[in-house]
DNA sequence: GCCAACGTTGGC
DNA sequence: GCCAACGTTGGC
């Protein structure tokens, strides 16, 4: 069964300019548990995933682009290497706990889907992100918030 | 930059 | 196991 998500991302950090340029990324420094589980147990290659900007200027914030899962869950080693921002002390190679999975360019959004234009979108009013005080950085879509969000304007 | 909402930590 | 304190996220 095939799932959808919508995975966050700074764009002062990295954006969908990045993604377009790099083709595909690891989708490293998740330090969230249920992000985490969402990406190891359920996130299989081939599901869509809605880029979305987050903390970004008001009007830059909301989905940005369409990527694809294009490589399942694996450790990810940022957490063991002391250097690296997302270290994890807790987490080594024998016993990894935080997980990545990679995701591939699919497209950009010429123009940006805000987040007040989902908010105010009649059957979206259930989606993670426009739930106030949403901090997931990757969440579930469902079939039909997909189906939905395709449609918009903003992609042609 | 502010600050509300959230997740995690750690003392008890 | 509770919950206050703390650090982080992310919209505005």
């Amino acid at each position: 069964m095939k799932h959808y998500w919508l995975m966050k991302t700074e764009p002062g950090e990295y954006s969908i300019d990045d993604l377009k340029k790099d083709k595909s990324t690891g989708w490293d420094g998740v330090r969230n548990y249920q992000a985490r589980n969402f990406m190891r147990d359920q996130m299989r290659v081939g599901d869509g995933v809605f880029f979305y900007h987050s903390n970004a200027k008001p009007g830059a914030v909301g989905i940005a682009g369409l990527a694809k899962v294009c490589k399942a869950a694996y450790p990810d080693d940022t957490a063991w290497d002391e250097n690296d921002k997302h270290f994890d002390p807790k987490s080594n190679s024998e016993n990894p706990i935080w997980f990545r999975v990679d995701v591939r360019f699919v497209k950009k959004c010429p123009e940006v889907i805000t987040l007040q234009k989902l908010k105010a979108t009649p059957g979206l009013e259930k989606m993670v992100v426009t739930q106030k005080g949403s901090r997931l950085s990757v969440q579930p879509v469902s079939p039909d918030e997909w189906e939905l969000i395709l449609k918009m304007p903003e992609w042609v």
